[in-house]
DNA sequence: CTAGATGTTAAGGT
DNA sequence: CACCTTAACATCTA
């Protein structure tokens, strides 16, 4: 379930179970989740070396090698890692498999193949291609405020922009904006400072609190529409029933009386 | 059987 | 240029 919260916890899987090891294979299962690097460039590349560390940025996750290749992973919409004991059975939708000395492998899991797995030799020149805004997590306030300050259209499409904020998605984007009682669509540029503020404190709060509860839905607190989604949900405030629009051709979830419209 | 699901992107339009 | 809409990707589930 990758929106930034989720990648968070990957990427400290991945630092618990896949760095320093010598890998020594790499499987591509399905060739279709590789982007710009081909199964036998990637395998050369990653043979007889080690990840040494990860960076997260937005819902990408950098992976840096002791070579001069950064291994670049992307969840989609349904993805994930999977450690496990050689000769134990793989997950069915393990896309591609890098085997370490110790006989263990991590499994990069993507069910619709949706998700990408790419190498770059620059963290820099990859954020640079894919144009990635700042990640909302290091985003400073004044940064945040101006992003929204020159953007037009709803605010919901604007933090889901990974080239403006990089991290947010369709249902932690709904979360900011109901603590928030801002209505997704306001446009950007309409919201005045107070609004702001109280958006960017909101996406802080919202994301620590995700990320401590190793981004679980079913963990979430009482008072987060995150649980509510679907099914005739009311609102925990005022609990009137949760309205669904199309933002961005997302389906969003909020509540119209505590998210005034614009 | 159909529609929709946590994401991105290309193509076309305003 | 900034933004919007649509379709597409592949697969599962309500």
């Amino acid at each position: 379930m990758p929106e930034l919260p989720d990648v968070e916890i990957f990427k400290r899987y991945f630092d618990s179970t896949g760095l320093h090891q010598k890998i020594s294979e790499t499987n591509v299962l399905n060739a279709k989740v590789l982007k710009s690097v081909s199964q036998k460039r990637l395998a050369e590349s990653l043979k007889g070396r080690k990840f040494e560390s990860t960076c997260r940025r937005g819902k990408f996750l950098f992976v840096e090698t002791d070579g001069r290749v950064w291994l670049v992973l992307h969840f989609g919409m349904t993805g994930g890692l999977q450690y496990y004991k050689g000769g134990n059975k793989s997950d069915d939708y393990e896309r591609v498999r890098f085997t370490f000395d110790n006989g263990y492998h991590l499994g990069y899991i993507s069910l619709r193949m949706l998700g990408r797995v790419s190498l770059t030799d620059s963290l820099e020149k990859y954020i640079q291609k894919e144009k990635l805004g700042p990640d909302v997590l290091t985003v400073s306030r004044a940064e945040f405020k101006k992003i929204l300050e020159h953007s037009r259209g709803a605010i919901k499409s604007t933090l889901m922009n990974q080239k403006h904020l990089a991290g947010l998605g369709n249902i932690y984007s709904d979360e900011i904006l109901f603590q928030s009682g801002i209505h997704p669509k306001a446009s950007a540029d309409s919201l005045d400072d107070s609004q702001r503020g109280r958006l960017f404190e909101k996406m802080r709060a919202v994301l620590d609190t995700a990320i401590d509860r190793d981004a679980d839905p079913k963990r979430m607190p009482r008072t987060y529409l995150l649980p509510r989604r679907g099914k005739g949900g009311k609102c925990p405030r005022c609990d009137s029933e949760i309205e669904t629009i199309k933002v961005s051709q997302r389906t969003t979830y909020f509540c119209s009386k505590c998210q005034k419209k614009p």
